[in-house]
RNA sequence: GCGCCCAUAGCUCAAUUGGAUAGAGUAGCGGACUUCGAAUCCGUUGGUUGGGGGUUCGACUCCCUCUGGGCGCACCA
């Protein structure tokens, strides 16, 4: 597709000192389309010409004169606005999307590097909730986007799966725990058992002390509660993947804390050997005064490990065998202050990878009733979200569309995608209020909302090709000059874009958005301009536009993770 | 006490990372189905971007300060 920033950039910087690259750069889209669709403000010029902006921006218009590709230049204020010759762009974007299908405003930017992300980081023995969404759609999305610029994604659910509170577990699952119940239904049981552990110790501390002395027996490798710990883990797990497989997902790795236990001790050995730990109130710590940061504990008192060094030890094995250009870590920002002490930590052994790091951060969801507590009961399943969402998918499709085809798959693909949507619709930052009205409301900005807006672009498919048409490259592109199409051919060439921002911000939202823009711009379309006509050749071009937005829809909607049914 | 994050229309959120008249959805009101999917579309009401200073051609965006909320401050993860 023609880069036409770089015939602005071609034309204006021969008529101006600056170079090709810096007007490049400066270019930039008007957000109102009346403005035009690319501008070039000419405000840092005006003190190297000593002139006022509006003049010099009136004066480079009239030595441009015409350039290819637009139908007028205009001198706006500051401001000098190109406007592209409409035609032609719909022709080339539509054609390309034609022929490029899925592969459309891919590139290869990130040339094959290796990205590993770790997102979701479920806890073993504790239910998968309402607030491990978060870090699980957004991760699974941010891998979606890199492998659409051409990286090599390594996924990581760095599963919770160690530390004291499994010594606490397997004590309560010795004294009070029901074999057969807890297979029966892992999960909330093995809750209740953890549950109830704390409020036994309350009355009773010596339970405090078995606890650990179990964790340490784990620590140790002891069998029989290594088999306990083991039949923890794979019961948790069957719950965990089933929850997965409805949202889409999978991993690469399931290596949770357990497994990075073992690599410790090399890290551990290198810090004391560079100088870098001290003795601190009986703990090994790293000091960080010199980066303004508390110190990391990496060994306890009590000389047991921690999960810092779990984390430093799991970053080393990363960079080791995976060699990645960037490490990813999803995690709340409630962690802000320990993955800041883990990359601090890691440049002051001159790991040069340390700025390779990246914590995405995202804010607290709470419910209504207050922060979660898995603990406290204060807590809404994601599982019983998902349903919830599905059940009144169901209840639409029996009132608008009974006869559907394959209902339960798509109920599932739009109840899902619902759930789904809503959570990578807005920046990750925010703290929010999760409420089901939310996920059960379906109107507007919503992923049913894009779904069926293809869904309506694959029923026109359908129709058009009951009568030889189909989307060919081979159309009138000057009938696709209302405003509607163009406000489509505009969106259509923007997608890179889109997905560009998404991946330099970490913020996904900015697909999920632009894919609500573009079904927004084709409902109009639809609306105003009957597609199948009588006239042959005004409705090849209809349809050829409509092939293009269905492409990209599906293509955006998979970026964010949400399936693309042609019915619903 | 120190540090990080957040504050935009009644509500939920955007704003191309410093650009032009701050935009959507939702709620309210008024319209559009004998025609390709009304889970749709169109119109309309709604703003001192928490307050105050500063930086500059230009600030929701950057700096300072105050207010209000969230989180974190070594042996839990």
């Amino acid at each position: 597709m023609t880069d036409y920033k770089q015939k602005i950039a071609a034309a204006v910087s021969a008529n101006v000192d600056m170079c090709s690259a810096d007007v490049y750069e400066c270019i930039e889209y008007p957000k109102n389309p009346e403005m035009g669709d690319y501008s070039f403000p000419c405000f840092r010029l005006s003190k190297t010409l000593r002139k006022a902006p509006a003049l010099i921006a009136k004066d480079l218009c009239e030595k441009l004169g015409k350039v290819e590709g637009f139908s007028k230049i205009e001198a706006a204020g500051g401001f000098l606005n190109f406007y592209l010759d409409d035609a032609l762009v719909a022709g080339e974007v539509i054609k390309e999307v034609l022929f490029k299908k899925s592969e459309y405003a891919r590139s290869n930017i990130g040339g094959g590097g290796t990205v590993v992300l770790e997102y979701s980081s479920v806890n073993i023995a504790k239910p998968f909730h309402i607030g491990h969404l978060r870090s699980t759609m957004i991760g699974e999305s941010l891998k979606r986007i890199h492998r659409f610029f051409g990286y090599n994604t390594f996924s990581i659910n760095y599963l919770g799966d160690y530390g004291t509170q499994f010594g606490k577990l397997i004590v309560a699952i010795n004294r009070w725990g029901d074999k057969a119940a807890i297979e029966q239904n892992p999960v909330p049981e093995l809750l209740k058992l953890y549950v109830r552990f704390h409020e036994e110790a309350e009355k009773d501390d010596s339970l405090n002390d078995e606890a650990r002395q179990t964790f340490v027996r784990l620590e140790n490798k002891d069998q029989e509660v290594e088999a306990q710990w083991k039949f923890c883990v794979d019961a948790s797990m069957i719950e965990f993947s089933r929850i997965y497989k409805k949202l889409g997902i999978d991993f690469d790795s399931y290596n949770g804390e357990r497994f990075f236990s073992d690599y410790m001790q090399p890290v551990v050995d290198e810090l004391r050997t560079m100088n870098l730990l001290e003795t601190s109130e009986g703990a090994e710590i790293v000091n960080l005064d010199d980066v303004g940061l508390i110190p990391a504990i990496v060994q306890k008192r009590d000389g047991s490990s921690i999960y810092f060094t779990r984390d430093l030890a799991s970053a080393h094995y990363r960079k080791k065998n995976y060699n990645f250009v960037k490490s990813i870590y999803v995690v709340g920002s409630t962690q802000a202050l320990h993955f800041k002490q883990l990359f601090a930590v890691l440049a002051k052994m001159g790991r040069q990878w340390a700025d390779e790091c990246k914590h995405v951060q995202f804010g607290q969801i709470s419910i209504v009733g207050g922060k979660l507590t898995t603990r406290g009961g204060n807590v809404i399943f994601l599982e019983d979200v998902l349903e919830a969402a599905r059940e009144e998918i169901s209840r639409i499709i029996e009132e608008k569309n009974p006869k559907l085809p394959n209902r339960e798959t798509v109920e599932k693909q739009v109840g899902y995608g619902a759930v789904i949507f809503q959570e990578l619709y807005t920046s990750r930052e925010k703290d929010y209020v999760f409420e089901m009205e939310k996920v059960t409301n379906f109107q507007g900005e919503t992923g049913p909302y894009v779904q069926y807006t293809h869904a309506r672009c694959c029923s026109l498919l359908r129709k058009a090709e009951a009568q030889g048409l189909s989307p060919s490259g081979d159309f009138r592109a000057e009938l696709l000059l209302d405003d509607a199409s163009v406000a489509i051919v505009k969106l259509l060439r923007k997608f890179g874009d889109a997905v560009e921002l998404a991946l330099k911000s970490y913020e996904p939202h900015h697909v999920a958005r632009y894919a609500v823009d573009l079904a927004k711009a084709f409902n109009r379309f639809y609306y105003e301009n009957p597609i199948i006509t009588d006239d042959r050749e005004l409705s090849g071009a209809r349809i050829a536009l409509v092939g293009a937005v269905r492409t990209v829809l599906a293509e955006a909607m998979n970026l964010v993770c949400i399936d693309a049914p042609s019915e619903m």
